[in-house]
DNA sequence: GGTTGTGAACAAATTCACAGCG
DNA sequence: CGCTGTGAATTTGTTCACAACC
């Protein structure tokens, strides 16, 4: 029986995952059945070294003197990400960008199935957009509760985005992607990310004016 | 004669940046004119001891005992982060989330005015989306070295993503933001970020079986 | 008194370099 | 022999705690 891996995974690691989980369908797409921690570095953009540390929290996943096997690694890879089951997301926000985010395929087929879209404008509250139907924001704790969704996506002005955090809490909702130029406040047991297009072009900007310094983001 | 900040300024703090000045902007939009690093903290979502040393970084704007001006302060960040002049850009990639980008007026109004859209699909070839002429991919490094574009934002198909990257560096491009899932290389002089809207929902989903650590992104 | 600016202590992340093993 | 897995060294980032100063 194999120890499981006790190891708690560090941050910087975890952000990593999906870069692997990526090159590693990549290669898999490509019939290559073996790979090793340097040519998974190639793929990935990042140093050998790194990737065996990283994948070394994992477990021991490697054959020595001869590397991973793809499709294994692959396999244990989306199971440290919790990407064996689907996780139904909610979009609030249904202007250019939630509108873009749910024609965006790629959510649907990774796992991330968008079972409603929300939004505060009556026009457009009750029509459908990329086959999901808009609903009233002020239904959020309803549907969220209801739907089981577990990570809610958030797309609106900033000066709303805490209030729509506050929703997607209310429903129950345990992580949040929030693409709204503003600071959130959520209880500790909710995980936060954010996506912020104009901080990374005023990084950006920075390094326009000093040399660059290998930027590389999230 | 002071001395102009000699200290290399840590990544971790650039990326920080942006999101004190956003900060600094809402406080001066409340006529507030002094603020300390408490509260700038707090509207920043961090914790103060990392404002002051963050701030020290770019030299000592602050008064003991007072706080900061925020007018000032305001500049000074400006300043570091190159936005006292205008960068140009261009989106590659008229799709959903191109399009949606061009119409996101916050660029233009934060420094970064759209000058050109480009796609390879001859049906969006010559169309205007958001104001903004759709050009001709091929001509990336044209129309970029014509009009002096620093930056360029890639928001195409991970498949053509490189090739994009490539032309745009040809024309001279010194940033890009990555929005396709996919590693670019490029020249070190070119800084990269990237915003993967996959990799950051699997990265919740990781914390969604785990309990959160507190997961900011970016 | 109040708040900044910063060395020093601490923690996290990265890289090195090599033992261990197939 | 080749490549992984990992302690140790190094670098980077964060937090503490207090002297300096208004």
């Amino acid at each position: 029986m194999a120890e499981r891996p006790r190891r708690r995974i560090p941050e910087a690691t975890v952000a990593r995952l999906p870069v692997y989980l990526r090159s590693l369908v990549e290669l898999a797409g490509d019939r290559v059945s073996t790979t090793s921690s340097e040519r998974l570095a190639e793929l990935a953009g990042v140093n050998a070294a790194k990737v065996r540390k990283d994948l070394s929290y994992l477990g021991s996943y490697g054959t020595r003197g001869v590397g991973y096997d793809v499709e294994y690694l692959l396999f244990q890879v989306s199971r440290e990400l919790g990407l064996t089951q689907d996780w139904p997301v909610v979009i609030v926000g249904a202007g250019n960008l939630g509108a873009a985010l749910a024609n965006y395929g790629g959510f649907g087929d990774r796992g991330f199935p968008v079972v409603a879209l929300f939004d505060s404008d009556p026009a457009k509250i009750g029509t459908t957009i990329a086959g999901v139907k808009v609903l009233d924001q002020r239904d959020i704790p309803r549907v969220v509760q209801a739907s089981g969704v577990a990570i809610g996506i958030i797309a609106t002005p900033a000066p709303v985005a805490q209030d729509v955090a506050d929703l997607l809490a209310a429903g129950g909702v345990r992580s949040i992607l929030n693409f709204a130029p503003a600071v959130l406040t959520v209880d500790p047991s909710v995980s936060v990310r954010k996506v912020d297009l104009a901080v990374e072009l005023q990084i950006l900007s920075f390094y326009q004016q000093r040399g660059p310094n290998q930027a590389v983001g999230s």
